[in-house]
DNA sequence: GCAAAAGTGTTGACCTTACACCCATGA
DNA sequence: TCATGGGTGTAAGGTCAACACTTTTGC
């Protein structure tokens, strides 16, 4: 055979809003979900969880199996494709070409990770292994993009949230804050959340209580179409 | 080895705006160029070019050289990654994981291609091969995605153009008509065209002359970004 | 002068940010 | 009643599609 063994790989990039215990008492963060390689090549570098897609499966299945199994992470609430790195030297050996994703866990859940892998500020990245960096740049810029014009916010908030709470989920995604009001409005007017009719007990100094509201729907939509050229109507 | 076989390839959709002779006299058309299979699986469909991705390449050169091997399409003017077709079962035989790709050609070149490849109109396509016809809907809904926020029109125009020959692209790339004084307004105010100083002649039955524009860039450049949730400033 | 094609101005609708203002609660 | 945080109203600015209007040519 003229080829050598080449092996396709999913790699995901999974996010999640979380309170980071590194920066005490700060805001919530976008943070990201690695693990330690213990063995060469690029020993103590972190990497992306993933791995080889078996036979039987397409590379989503594999991304959700890859998780399950070595980070048991089961709740991924949002999973997509980004794009397919395929240098032939991106890694040492044997060629692997891997298919890149993003994924998205509530800001509620808290998985149980091994324990050579842990959540890290993608503000703040440790010395990542081969090209996960940028993959995990890529992964950002894809979410802060839909943020923008989809109702992907579903994948990282919890089931029911005020809309402060969803304000700096968005804060921490996009790395820069939102007006509540404006969130409230352009949120409303695309008919993506919906009162639960319950309200938030105030805090310990009192306050109005807040509204709760959940997702309408809890699978990507397209809630802004193209701003430019559309169709005549 | 407790894999089987699996080969890694490149598949490129790859369009034009052209007059095709199957709707004479008709307005030019969104094209996709095929080939048609001599050989079982599927013989007799419609299938896009592209191969197995060799050892020292990566996708994309992958997709670029087999356009020009293949097919003998050497000026890509533009070439992006689409996903990745991964069913197990997508092709019979042995496994074949596809990164798909969109590719454009300028409206004006009209390569030399072999006998048994051809421009299909994409509206109304033939048998296509696999899964193919999915590739095709999806490079075209991306392409009418970033007609509205990119300047990806750089990619489908001739080097120089007047602004009815921009709109009759738009129209065909994007299935439905476009207003050529909104047109020219947008991308002026976006600065992706550029006056060459010329103007074209007028047609037999006179009419105020054309002043011809080019892309003031022939890369992709995102010149509309998101609508809602800016940063401040 | 007249038809035809190119290009400009204007209007009304919609969406956005920014900010002032009102509402509900605990202390 | 006062501070605090939640929620609403409104004004200014920008962009859009639609269409009437002016400009420039050939006949």
């Amino acid at each position: 055979m003229p080829y050598r063994s080449t092996v396709h790989e999913s790699l995901a990039a999974v996010f999640q809003v979380r309170q980071l215990r590194t920066t005490s008492a700060g805001r919530p963060e976008l943070a990201v979900l690695l693990w330690q390689r213990a063995l060469d090549p690029e020993r103590g570098t972190w990497a992306l969880p993933g791995g080889r897609v078996c036979d039987d499966e397409d590379i989503e299945t594999s991304a959700r199996r890859q998780l399950a199994e070595k980070v048991d992470v089961c709740e991924v609430s949002h999973l997509e494709q980004l794009s397919v790195f395929s240098d032939p030297d991106r890694v040492p050996g044997e060629r692997r070409i891997a298919s890149a994703f993003l994924g998205l866990v509530p800001a509620t859940t808290d998985p149980r990770l091994p324990t050579d892998t842990s959540w890290h500020s993608v503000a703040a990245l440790p010395p990542t292994s081969f090209d996960h960096g940028v993959l995990v740049a890529e992964a950002r810029a894809r979410l802060a993009a839909k943020l923008s014009y989809t109702n992907i916010a579903f994948g990282l908030a919890p089931p029911v949230f005020t809309m402060s709470e969803l304000r700096e989920i968005y804060r921490a995604a996009l790395g820069y804050d939102v007006d509540s009001t404006n969130l409230q409005r352009v949120l409303n007017r695309r008919k993506v959340l919906s009162p639960t009719g319950d309200t938030a007990p105030p805090g310990p100094t009192g306050g109005r209580p807040a509204t709760m509201y959940r997702f309408t729907d809890s699978s990507l939509r397209v809630t802004d179409e193209f701003a430019a050229l559309r169709p005549p109507g």
